[in-house]
DNA sequence: CGTTACGTTTACGTGCGCGTCAACTTTGGT
DNA sequence: ACCAAAGTTGACGCGCACGTAAACGTAACG
């Protein structure tokens, strides 16, 4: 194994993130590294949790959301009653997710109309710009 | 015609946000109402540019960024050279939207193998409850 | 043994997107 | 004429997601 745990600023490296927002998130418990004496060291879990994080806020999720989130990708030992709890809420996230799929879909739709409408109307000034000429 | 332009409390109950949400995007030059005295009204047109304001930002944009973006749906009187500048910044947001939309679509097939694997779960659990009884 | 590099905690600062008064004008109803 | 409802402009406040500076630890290198 080359690299185990990652360190601080190899972490940054890979994620292109501060060493501010790691510890924000580990103080927000979205990430749990180990420690080597005071310093922190990620792991596996930690690199697959950011990835995560990091995702969701593309989405627009709060790190809030993000956290519970989180919990579903991490139901090993959960109880039943925690477990299921996780469940509703990880069904209320797909929904939530394929909704905005849609919107995302005709907003795609529409802004290429509008670009193809901006594309006819810069033709029309290139060409008076031609004749002119 | 019934109601060519709207009042802000029409305008808040059509699209569930508050007055100062709709002076703050006044404020930020995202929506223009006529006046009426010193009140409010709101057009066809701020209507259509509220629309995209509310779902650009259920996709995770800036307010500033919507601002820009916006600009795209109004090209009628520019110049070529604003145009030209409109335009190429439509096909980075669109970039941007279909990237997002792919790793969307990652997303949500990710979350519903991991949801695949909570039923399971569960459903083992409920399994022993009932072997016990 | 110093100092340089990297990491740590603590704490205050910042930009965004509004919320929330306060004080005032304008309008419609009785 | 009066009052309440609705709207207006400041101005300050707030939660989130960090940025940034200060003061300190420690490990390694020359």
């Amino acid at each position: 194994m080359t690299t185990e745990t990652l360190n601080i600023r190899e972490m940054c490296d890979a994620f292109d993130v501060t060493p501010r927002t790691l510890r924000f998130y580990e103080a927000k418990e979205l990430l749990f590294p180990l420690r080597e004496g005071q310093r922190r060291l990620f792991t596996k879990r930690d690199r697959a949790r950011l990835k995560l994080i990091l995702r969701g806020k593309r989405f627009g999720f709060s790190l809030e959301e993000i956290r519970q989130l989180l919990d579903l990708y991490h139901m090993n030992d959960g109880q039943e009653a925690q477990l299921s709890k996780t469940y509703v809420l990880a069904e209320q996230h797909l929904a939530d997710m394929e909704a905005q799929k849609a919107e995302l879909e005709e907003a795609i739709g529409e802004l290429k109309e509008q670009m193809v409408w901006g594309a006819k109307k810069l033709a029309t000034l290139a060409n008076k710009k031609n004749a002119a000429a």
